[in-house]
DNA sequence: CTCCGTGAGTTGGAAAATCAAACCCACGTC
DNA sequence: GACGTGGGTTTGATTTTCCAACTCACGGAG
């Protein structure tokens, strides 16, 4: 039998084993503003330049980065969203979302996104068999590992 | 003039000061799912104690969970997502989703989400404007607070 | 009444991660 | 040939994390 102490299986916890550290969502907002290179990292993020190396290596092995030259002689580098990096974006968006609504007084943002559409974007997270936003109580939880169980619906 | 070396203003930052410390998010996935005792949250995400303890405190300060007795003699405790908390939600879909498209076989998903309308859950970010899924192509950053640049879109 | 178990934490000390500042090195420039 | 720049690494002090053990209040069994 499994270890009592091991933790619930989760592809929540896994994707924050990857992306999860101090730091490293704030080096994929600024890699997927196109802002790359190391020296805009640390001055954007305000983080120590060896943390920053850290979750830089860490980020490329997991392939949500990757580190190209842009300069021989000197040779210099900056660092890109791969695919799976920006399919990332999600995240970001919904961590902006919250704190636009609940940190901030909306009418002072310290960034705004505009979609293609013409308007500024507000991401809502939809099903995409049925296309309504989801609310938390459309949701039902199947945990497919045995011993793992869900309470159930939490109704505020 | 601001002092050189502060980070931008950003609110994916400062949602990740109240729910971007290690463990956070798994705290809330667990009171999600309706599973808000001490001890339950100890064993599903397998955190220390006494960091569990911290975390809890920071999040009922934040605004994030409630903390509620669920017995007198003796007086037992649970913790619930307030609706502010509720609302961090999207956040962890998409980590879900990432996780389970990147990090795992899609046959054998550890946890799987029913929607209402009858389906598994996938969440797709959309415009709310639109209506359409959000692709990182379609979006324009327009920082608000001068001095702080965007270099342009990325494109892979 | 005494002993045992449970829930919800707190405490103590060792181990690991973070921080800020300084340093490095290859290269271009004045 | 001194100076600046980009992209880091090194060093040593400070913070966090980790884990096991401990506490405290209670409820129940014997």
């Amino acid at each position: 039998m499994a270890a009592p102490k091991d933790p619930r299986p989760c592809s929540i916890a896994d994707t924050l084993a990857v992306v999860g550290e101090k730091y490293s969502l704030l080096v994929l907002r600024e890699v997927c503003l196109g802002n790359g290179r190391f020296d805009q990292l640390v001055r954007n993020i305000g983080a120590p330049r060896d943390i920053l190396a850290t979750r830089l290596r860490r980020l490329v092995d997991a392939g949500v980065l990757t580190k190209r030259a842009y300069s021989e002689h000197p040779r210099r580098f900056d660092y890109r969203p791969t695919a799976a990096g920006l399919e990332l974006e999600p995240v970001l968006m919904a961590l902006k979302e919250w704190g636009d609504r609940h940190l901030r007084d909306n009418t002072d943002l310290p960034m705004t996104m505009e979609h293609s559409c013409g308007h500024d974007l507000v991401p809502v997270v939809t099903c995409r068999a049925c296309g309504a936003p989801v609310h938390h109580d459309d949701l039902t939880a199947h945990p497919q590992t045995p011993g793992w169980t869900v309470k159930g619906p939490v109704s505020t």
